[in-house]
DNA sequence: TTGCAAAGAGAACCAACGTTCTCTACTGTA
DNA sequence: TACAGTAGAGAACGTTGGTTCTCTTTGCAA
């Protein structure tokens, strides 16, 4: 018998794998279960419903976002670059072949408006991502309100991405924000340097 | 009796009050039914399944949004002011009681890997308001590349705005389209005449 | 008035799903 | 070997929802 903290994360991320394909109501519990191996009753004594399951789910997916941006943006040299590194990771990310757009988003639509925990615990990961760019920005000496477009642009670029199926749209995004980036850093640092 | 063209219009009209409020999955067609006062025998003679009707509500979204960028955009007066009317448009939309997000999104997380036609009838509400930014951009003189970076810029404040609740997501994309448009007409019109 | 065609109300049907329950198999212990 | 307790497999339960069917009503023509 596997131990509970294996079971909790077999669950986990069998769940986060089916509900990212396919959508939350489309997986049923039975399915989490086949996919993860773990027992109906074990996975009720874990999450005592679907939706602790759920909420689970985006808690670890915000974990992981979270490591994978602060990956990309350590990789990364200039403050600038650093800035530019969070374009560079989801172009990355939308080409792997079972994207789907953002999980949190998708959530959110299916059952943001039926379930304040859910809701919540989407809100949490986008603020957490605005936190980072916020610091980033801060980081390279950006004014206050460039954190909030270049987040706007980013999670455009996730959901158009998803729609139309062109990963270039974080080709887009990322030449969009070294425009808002510049403009921002030209006119609040050096007055008027570059053109 | 009603005649067909009303029931039609009475069935989309209720369903899509519906669907957008709490979901499409978390709507029965019993819901659509009272809703509409269009029994179901007469729905499923318009709408052979709740399938057609999702993707004929969704049709019916693109018409009327096509319809209000348009009036928004009439209303302004330059090529540069009409293109931040879009953004403009946004904002008055994001403040109404009943926003959620954009519909095509949600409907696209909800069930877009489920089903081609309606991944295709968001695919082309999503096309239909890029060709109509490109138009504009055109109008404007700016370059191509400027159309989809304000396309990801409306994108991004509707997912935004419906998750943070925060309706000034559309300022936030306004002003960072205000750049963006500042910087494209600048570079490639008159060269270097503002900062 | 009688008969008929169409339409509405809502029951019925069937499948899916969240959740719980039962029965069996297995583990460790005396 | 006998036993107690636990865990897993999967059946069972109750609800919901998409779709169809039935029965009654209604409006109209002869």
């Amino acid at each position: 018998m596997i131990d509970e903290q294996t079971a909790r994360e077999r669950v986990v991320s069998a769940a986060d794998r089916l509900f990212y394909a396919r959508g939350v109501q489309a997986v049923g519990m039975d399915a989490v279960r086949s996919e993860s191996g773990v027992s109906l009753k074990r996975i009720y004594a874990l999450f005592p419903s679907k939706e602790d399951l759920i909420v689970a789910v985006l808690r670890h997916r915000t974990d992981r976002w979270n490591a994978g941006v602060t990956d990309a943006v350590d990789g990364a040299g200039t403050p600038r670059e650093r800035l530019l590194a969070v374009f560079d990771f989801l172009a990355g990310w939308f080409r792997e072949d079972d994207f789907r757009g953002c999980a949190f988003i998708n959530v959110f639509g299916e059952l943001g408006g039926g379930s304040d925990r859910i809701a919540e615990a989407v809100r949490e990961q986008k603020e957490s991502f605005r936190r980072q760019v916020a610091d980033l920005v801060r980081a390279a000496g950006g004014p206050g309100h460039l954190a909030p477009q270049l987040v706007l642009l980013a999670e455009g670029a996730q959901t158009a991405a998803a729609i139309s199926r062109d990963p270039d749209m974080a080709g887009h995004a990322r030449a969009a924000a070294d425009t808002l980036i510049r403009c921002a850093l030209d006119d609040a640092g050096e007055p008027a340097a570059a053109a």
